[in-house]
DNA sequence: GTCAAACGGTCAAAGGTCCT
DNA sequence: TAGGACCTTTGACCGTTTGA
């Protein structure tokens, strides 16, 4: 880059080789992004070229590619230095822009939209969450509800989803509310059955999840399906301090009383459970509608072990739509600087969620090392063992 | 402009990069126009570059822009220092001087010249990801270097950081690129060493960091260090296809010859990181200054184990900075609507990566089991036992 | 107050990328 | 394949800041 001489921009000035519009100087030329491309190439790669006529060929704008023998003389008969082409340079990556992001049925416009500070716009955002609220109401009715036995996983998830058939079902009275008591095992037991099931028809309720083959649709709820159970523990617990989960039958979970399961690494499990979900729940005042697609956000996971790898991608978008439907619920509620903090703190809830769910899974192993004591169910362990 | 050194003008002197005609002392090291831009614009952008040879190109006014890893480390090497270059000035205002054409009747004083400065409405945010960025850029040089001996974490972590005495160590052969070769169990324990050295290096540059007492930075780093050698290795990754982990030195790990490995549940853990890491962040196109913030964002996780309660707060506030920076970075250079998928893509990839760790944990504990056929070194299990 | 060294910013003009 | 619109990178030149 030697500037011939510093200053001056062309203004309409012409290519002085073929007269099209000269983009600047380009060795030593008024010339246009042609002819300095063309000039460039034919030094670098050391090309000759013969004319097929007399040698006298015109060159302009129209015609400039008929003959290269007189295009290039011409680049060097007004003027172009050769001494101005440099050596080659390091690769750049590619300049192609956006490459993310899958097609996108809203045509793209908003590039610069950034400066706007209303999100406003939601196309379809508002509907998915509408939705999604819905179902999240039918499943807390359904929770208070008698369910039918179940073989097991399978023939559940293709079975018609119970959401849509709860006058039909009969009350529980052990999951209503009584009293505050402490929970014994057969809570717990009785609640972790009863939430997992509750997956199962909550998961059929999503129409790209029941569009997924059986083992696709396997994959995803074995990795899901203790992060829902947790996830319904705490959030709809009453609030009775940081230090005790609820269930609505009023049996509750206490901080201190873990110190008696004698098994290592039980010990933390509830705590954990507490202090990074259920107080940073309620600390970021999470909304039903924003925990609703925060667990849909949490069941799209791609990564889930067994998913065969051709439906990643589906699985990816849909996570990106529910993603996207969290971000304009939060943002439209709070305004975009606040929104923003607000979701990126529940998505990062996500990782300390999945590690007390890796820890819990090893104590379900333990668990069932130590089962003659403590009996697990079947299909408990059919969803949550790895 | 501090480092003023009473220095005699440089006459007929040349640049200690590339021995073009020096124009003064920049960054302490006579050297160029050229060399002294590219090696500020190199440090702020947090560019790395990779070499397309064998890292040991020559650099000189002819051929100095031919690779740019290689001239950087020239940069490096003969001592050019980035903390010379001031993060954020004082804003400078425009060089060009005032347009003062016509439109003058109006009166208008150039109040509106100081937003119009700042694209975005970042508070700080340009700030604290440039900060980010230089870091890295330092910190991807330090790795080309051999540390000094160091007897344990927290001896270490109070140290001074060596990410600001490079110059003053000697560069290691054995992280030079080669030649292609398949990783031997050595080659990836004296990687996993070194990226949890750099590990140590890195989260001194915080300064909330250092603030924190020995305990807490201890549970940072521990709940942190595995993390950071894992993305960082994929993440630094030359890309070879997604089948393959290259160190810098050549070595890599193939997706196949895991088989080999006859310790139960070893098997999957390089395709994961493969599968779930480092394709991922070559789909999104995560830029290095993106990079480091996620890394800083995993580094501030207010639920750490043993991380006393008095500063979750704290740790919690600085992880939202830096998630606000990321979204102001991601959606600047995006737009919001592209940059929202993008943001939401990249935290989510957090929880497998957190799955990821945890499987790991285990086969260390594993491996420590083993540890007559595979000698983990006492280092990397302080970092990483649980 | 003066002035030169050494910062950062600017933008014309280099080269690289990628679609046609 | 070659062409050229469009992109990134480079560096000579310029204004500003700072300390002797």
């Amino acid at each position: 880059m030697q500037p011939r001489q510093r200053r001056k921009v062309p203004e309409g000035e012409l290519c002085a080789v073929c007269s099209d519009r000269a983009t600047g100087y380009h060795y030593g030329t008024p010339s246009c992004n042609g002819c300095k491309t063309f000039f460039r190439r034919t030094i670098v790669s050391g090309h000759t070229f013969v004319c097929q006529y007399q040698g006298n060929c015109d060159v302009n704008k129209n015609v400039r590619c008929a003959c290269r023998h007189c295009r290039f003389n011409k680049c060097l008969a007004v003027g172009m230095d050769a001494r101005a082409i440099q050596n080659d340079r390091d690769r750049i990556g590619p300049t192609k822009k956006f490459r993310m992001d899958k097609r996108n049925s809203s045509g793209d416009e908003d590039q610069l939209s950034v400066t706007s500070s209303s999100p406003q716009r939601s196309g379809g955002e508002d509907k998915i969450i509408e939705q999604l609220a819905a179902v999240e109401s039918l499943c807390n009715n359904l929770r208070t509800c008698i369910l039918p036995e179940s073989k097991n996983v399978k023939e559940t998830l293709s079975s018609p989803c119970l959401l849509y058939q709860i006058s039909q079902l009969e009350s529980d009275p052990a999951t209503a509310f009584q009293h505050l008591h402490p929970a014994a095992m057969q809570d717990i037991k009785a609640w972790n059955i009863k939430e997992l099931r509750l997956c199962l028809e909550w998961v059929k309720t999503f129409d790209e999840f029941t569009k997924l083959s059986e083992s696709d649709q396997m994959a995803l709820v074995r990795n899901f399906a203790f992060t829902f159970n947790i996830l319904n523990r705490v959030y709809y617990s009453a609030d009775y301090g940081p230090d005790k989960i609820v269930y609505p039958s009023g049996a509750y979970i206490l901080r201190q009383p873990q110190e008696q399961v004698k098994i290592p690494g039980c010990r933390l499990i509830y705590h954990r459970q507490m202090d990074e979900i259920m107080v940073p729940f309620r600390k970021l005042e999470v909304s039903v509608q924003e925990f609703a697609a925060f667990k849909a956000i949490l069941l799209f996971n791609p990564d889930a072990g067994e998913l065969s790898p051709e439906v990643k991608n589906e699985v990816a978008a849909e996570r990106t739509k529910y993603l996207t439907a969290l971000y304009y619920l939060i943002t439209s509620k709070y305004g975009v600087h606040n929104g923003v903090q607000k979701y990126g703190q529940l998505l990062m809830m996500a990782p300390s969620i999945q590690n007390i769910i890796d820890q819990n899974d090893e104590n379900m192993q333990v668990m069932e090392v130590f089962g003659h004591i403590w009996r697990i169910d079947s299909f408990v362990k059919e969803l949550c063992m790895r």
